[in-house]
DNA sequence: TAGATTGTTAATCGATTAACAATC
DNA sequence: TAGATTGTTAATCGATTAACAATC
């Protein structure tokens, strides 16, 4: 399976087609590439050969089981078993993203990505909880990370911390990181970074708006 | 200039020189695409290639003058004149999301994209303000879009009305979306839309977590 | 069996990189 | 002038699409 590496354009479909077969679950047993495709917005021949890279799923004539499709996809991208995530930086970004987060993880069995630590240098916040997930100063990022096992982290941090909170981040052992604060990681070691920067999002869309 | 459609690719990466460039400006009078290319990312002869899409704007033996290209890229992404952002559904996520960006763009004076109109259902809301920005209902969008000169728009309202929000928004003149909700949404018209769903971005970062 | 749909191969398309003549 | 660096062309690389034999 990990004998060669899977392009990155592959994995950031998969939780879309995860999406797809979560709404059609209760209303037929198998799906078709075309149709998974259809509702996912990609070509049923993409949809066929990016799930070629992880096995035989489907039955010619047939199409894919959708609940035992799910299940590989879940498998595939560690969903199915919980996933233990940091916040880092509890401002009012973060803040909004740590209760959209567990308003959602709440509402969501599915969701298996489970926020069980914030971290923040106010002193006002250190040692109280939000949603009844503690709140713990950035020193304790060594201790807590290892000891809650946790494995990917966000980060809402002012853009002058944000680097060596990556660090603090990955030297504890987190393996993947969303970036919100405005600055180019470097960090050390097979982590992975993916950056939600909203104005550089917000800057690039501009351009569309004199076509 | 427009006369060949330029890839979303190229696009992308305009907001990232503009920002090394704001870095640069006070230390240096000119860049070179070695140099730029290091600080974003990116190879240098990419730079140069990026660029050379939209005019000769560097000089051989000598490189881009800093502010000169500053310039340039600011009108490209029509980023030279004020932009007027609305954002529709203030829950927590919108709630956190006006205020972080009204922040930002208090903060930055060259950020340029300014949230003028909030839009809520909740009678609790309408008619309120939040950071002196005005809040509506959601029927009020054919209304106040082409009063307030609305070009973009945020949606953060909850999944089952994304859609509708979104022809809403785009019957009424805004021409570029970025979407928070977990749907694909289908627009009309030559309306770019972004998708900033948080979930799908987390789910995608989990594949990594196994590497 | 006949129809449908997979998994896979070959063809196409598009984006990135390397190289270099032009020239500041 | 000599050195540096652009803008551009050709080569490479990777991702998507089309086509179809295999088979449920």
């Amino acid at each position: 399976m990990a004998w060669k590496r899977i392009s990155d354009a592959v994995i950031r479909r998969l939780p879309l087609y995860l999406r797809v077969l979560e709404e059609v679950k209760d209303k037929q047993i198998s799906i078709s590439s075309q149709e998974l495709g259809d509702m996912a917005g990609v070509r049923p021949a993409l949809v066929r050969k990016d799930l070629a890279w992880f096995g035989e799923f489907g039955k010619q004539g047939v199409g894919y089981d959708v609940e035992f499709l799910q299940d590989e996809l879940r498998k595939i991208l560690h969903l199915d078993e919980p996933i233990h995530m940091a916040l880092v930086g509890v401002g009012s970004l973060g803040h909004a993203l740590a209760r959209y987060h567990h308003r959602r993880f709440m509402e969501d069995p599915i969701f298996t990505i489970k926020l069980v630590a914030l971290f923040d240098v106010n002193p006002n916040l250190v040692g109280a909880t939000l949603d009844s997930i503690p709140i713990f100063h950035p020193d304790e990022i060594a201790a807590v990370v290892p000891d809650m096992d946790v494995q990917m982290a966000i980060i809402t941090v002012p853009s002058d911390v944000a680097q060596e909170t990556g660090v603090a981040l990955a030297q504890a052992g987190v393996k993947a990181i969303l970036n919100f604060a405005p600055v180019n990681l470097e960090i050390p070691g097979n982590v992975h970074v993916a950056n939600a920067d909203l104005s550089l999002e917000l800057q690039r869309l501009a351009y569309y708006i004199g076509t």
